[in-house]
DNA sequence: CACCTGTTATACGCTTGCGTATAAGACAAG
DNA sequence: CTTGTCTTATACGCAAGCGTATAACAGGTG
């Protein structure tokens, strides 16, 4: 039997790379495959057709995400804090996941498919958040809040354009986070 | 002369539309001028070529997002607070200019002219925030942070696909917003 | 009414991309 | 070395979509 050149993986990886690139529109069979030094010949043998790609896309997306993440962020331990905090720093400073990350929520616009997947993703992820924020602060509607603004931020300051007056990004959020994280509100009360 | 039945703003209006719906690739000339009710053959009396009516796109975004926003912001006048709110308002829970923002900022990731663009505008709105938070905020590493908090979650949460446990997005959003604004904080000090 | 001018419809060539069919090739088993 | 099987290359038909050229058309103007 043949030994694949070019095994499925390989068609999904760089699939998601050009997902990340120019978005699902850019996920084209002969572009992937002239990237992978073949031709489409082979690509019609692991999936039906483009769709399938895809398909296979999400899923490793949503496994690299979710479940790799949380069983590395287990099992280096630490308090909820830490866990959290090493949580976004594998999924929203990763070259290779970033990227994807928000490419995937810009297509869960227009995808219902895909929002489904993102939602599950964002649960999980939101799960972390409470409980981190949980640890100190006991009101549960703040702490919703506060993952809310933690979350938000984290995605959403990596489509933001605006400057910062002498301040690079880096500085704003350092005190942005130190904003959120803010344990002694909860002692004025 | 003969009148012109499909003027050039509604080539743009049909491509902001298209825009919104579905990126920057899904604005197609067959496609609008199907959705216009007549063929292509007038489109290049006004353009071009495709990347011309993109370009008068984003020129009509830029105008309304900043310029028409600013202008009706300023001349219903009140607090900083009250007009940063409004002109949120006004962008963010735009059934008109949401969707096409977001597009926007996607777009801004993979073509540089855009990302130039959306730094402008961004900016724009940036100072709002700015002269709000500085009303009750007194140092300026701070009103920073609480206006990069403040854009962040007014356009990340439109991407983010959690859910609240029970509570609906509006109301952990209300309760987000009291903690950006608290203005309490400064007195502590 | 006839004419002129700007607008739109139609038809064309070209490119890109999908999915299929078929031939060529590589590798393992016998 | 031959055979069989799995993989890949090549060639094809088809559908969009861009931009151009040309013809039809409509609305003012004289």
């Amino acid at each position: 039997m043949g030994a694949a050149r070019t095994p499925r993986d390989r068609w999904v990886e760089e699939g998601l790379r050009a997902l990340a690139d120019g978005g699902p529109d850019a996920v084209r069979i002969e572009a992937l495959a002239k990237r992978l030094g073949v031709t489409k010949g082979g690509f019609y043998g692991y999936f039906a057709d483009r769709d399938a790609l895809l398909e296979a896309m999400l899923d490793t997306w949503e496994h690299e995400s979710t479940d790799e993440v949380i069983e590395r962020v287990e099992r280096e331990g630490g308090d909820p804090r830490t866990k959290a905090q090493r949580a976004g720093k594998l999924t929203f400073s990763d070259d290779r996941l970033l990227p994807i990350d928000l490419a995937v929520r810009d297509w869960a616009r227009r995808d219902e498919a895909v929002a489904v997947r993102l939602r599950r993703v964002d649960n999980r992820r939101m799960d972390l958040l409470r409980e981190m924020f949980g640890t100190f602060c006991s009101d549960p509607d703040e702490v919703e809040a506060r993952g809310l603004i933690a979350f938000c931020v984290a995605i959403g300051h990596h489509s933001l354009a605006a400057d910062h007056q002498g301040r690079t990004r880096a500085e704003v959020l350092a005190r942005a986070g130190d904003l959120i994280m803010d344990r002694v509100r909860d002692h004025d009360r």
